[in-house]
DNA sequence: CTGAAAGCGCTTACAG
DNA sequence: CTGAAAGCGCTTACAG
């Protein structure tokens, strides 16, 4: 437990000196003997810093948290990449946290709106917090940019262009012929999650678009047990027993849910894309790992993660920031196995 | 930034007054009205602590690091429940940390080893870290507990009993009638590691348990990509070519990995259960999701997190901690679709 | 350009 | 049982 003074009084010189070397100070010019001394004095004693110490004073941490709805969702991975990597170049430590951990009155909480622990919060999906949590930390003024929607009010956000990127997960479903073009998915129950209304209108742009009738959604939640559920419940009946309103293609609002369809239709004895095409957005790797190998739409989650760093370290420095939408990088179609023809196009193939 | 001066001179009382309310202290006594009125001025002020200060103060930030090798593994999740829960218990805050980004150097190791900071630190899997980074925190004396397996010496260590896994899976295997049984997976290139050599133990045992030759084990990393490319080469044409050494049956090191052999099955046109029987070690949801549904082995993932706390708490503590392995909660055989007898055994019902 | 002082916001040991 | 003081380990503004 080596201190700044028994380190400067080992060298001789003074704690500010020790102090100004340490940070490297440009503007604290030192002899290269002095330089000397300190550096060894602080080896011999193997000096460690007291960060406690050093953000009482300055009031910094270089911490900022970051909160995502559930640790173990692969879409996220990238999203992460990207937040690390910023958070490197701009000095910070990353505390990555559980958003159903961060609820009203607990211990996480109150350690993210006490002073001198993170000078600031990133958050992806606001809906994954409880609304009272939000108001804390707003009325807290705890620096916060959110990676969520264009839809969220009264925070700073950054965004995907999820219209687009399911524009083109359906318009590829057009290009192959498609014409009963079904969307599922993620449509959380309470707070009817904007997110995933914007993705229903890119699809619904993308029909009417070509002159194709948009369809009702097809309510589902995100984990795979969803997907399954959702499609064996309320689309695989219609296949199975070719009926008129069948689709013959599904966009799959997530690619985890997706998996879940994928598992669904093989259960329920649906050839994938034979009988049906699925597109799953977003992309990951158990999409290429899933059998069929699951067609996607890559969205530029690294990005998102890392411009996120970026904007929140201008929030922690007071600037004013505004939200955007990332549609300067296009969505990309990572075309597999999962779709292809209508079936009564390829009558004649299989 | 009100602090607790300013709440004290709100509520005519002194800081220790405040600070003894704030902590609920039980040895300083204070009548009702004192209380009420500081109450209000903390309200009143809205008082947030600084944590920097206490920290300093106090010498306890009652935050743990939580370092892990893959922060999107899902077999990994249960782990992290159980370490979140009892953090919870415990009065601790989780910072949850990529084994990757924890380099020597790195801002997040400075971090980890400044005093002030962290009380302590968990890391599942000390092949995951750098030999510097190891001795780095063995030096600094950082209170450090490591969820591996009993072959990590130096350091304190809890463990699943991988090798009763292991042995369950395989016998699993034997009592379906496999005679052939192969070992795929996990053996990391450098440093060989050594929980795997323990969970390929678990299968050489079960196999002369049952008067069954062990066959070498078959090298795979642990990714799905993994997974996939050691079936296809090293597997799959024994299979597919009906040749004498062929294995009827495959015990997979990890689930994750896994996924990939039953991918690359898949592809070659080689049946699961029919030709070959598959058993992952580990459970996760995306078992359950794969076609065919996988048969694991299920550990006490939970346990092993939420057990990693208590001692890391002793640890932080002073107290000597004996390493131990998890040996009093059974593993418990999930029986899916991916096993079954072997081929010759019922050439009659396909 | 270098050196001693003040103070960040807490908690705890100590005197009354 | 209550109240004023000391001090945790730093950094920075200020005097020399």
């Amino acid at each position: 437990m080596a201190t700044l003074r028994e380190v400067a009084d080992k060298a001789g010189v003074t704690m500010p000196v020790v102090s100004a070397y340490l940070r490297g100070s440009k503007t604290v010019r030192m002899s290269e003997d002095t330089r000397r001394r300190v550096a060894a004095a602080l080896d011999e004693v193997g000096y460690v810093p007291n960060l406690a110490a050093r953000s009482l004073r300055t009031s910094r941490t270089n911490v900022i948290a970051v909160v995502v709805p559930k640790l173990d969702n692969p879409a996220l991975a990238e999203m992460l990449r990207g937040i690390y990597d910023a958070a490197q170049e701009f000095g910070y430590v990353v505390m990555l946290g559980d958003a159903a951990r961060l609820t009203s009155g607990s211990q996480m909480l109150e350690h993210l709106l006490a002073h001198g622990t993170v000078d600031g919060v990133i958050v992806r999906r606001s809906s994954s917090l409880d609304t009272r949590v939000l108001a804390d930390m707003a009325e807290r003024g705890l620096p916060v940019l959110f990676l969520d929607d264009e839809s969220l009010h009264d925070f700073t956000w950054l965004a995907l262009d999820d219209a687009a990127g399911i524009r083109l997960a359906t318009s590829h479903l057009i290009d192959l012929g498609h014409v009963q073009i079904d969307f599922l998915g993620g449509l959380d129950p309470i707070p009817a999650a904007e997110f995933t209304r914007i993705r229903y209108e890119g699809y619904v742009a993308a029909l009417k678009e070509r002159g194709l009738a948009p369809r009702p959604p097809i309510m589902s939640g995100q984990a795979p047990e969803d997907g399954y559920e959702a499609f064996s419940t309320l689309v695989a009946p219609r296949v199975a027993h070719r009926r008129k309103d069948a689709p013959t293609a599904l966009v799959v609002n997530n690619v985890t849910t997706a998996t879940g369809v994928l598992a669904a239709a093989y259960d329920a004895g649906i050839s994938v894309p034979g009988e049906l095409s699925v597109v799953g957005y977003l992309d990951t790797a158990a999409a290429s790992m899933a059998r069929p190998r699951l067609t996607t739409v890559r969205m530029p989650m690294y990005e998102l993660g890392h411009r996120g760093v970026a904007a929140l370290s201008e929030i922690v420095k007071g600037e004013h920031v505004r939200s955007a939408v990332l549609a300067d990088i296009a969505p990309t179609l990572i075309r597999r196995d999962s779709t292809g023809p209508p079936a009564d196009h390829t009558a004649g193939q299989k």
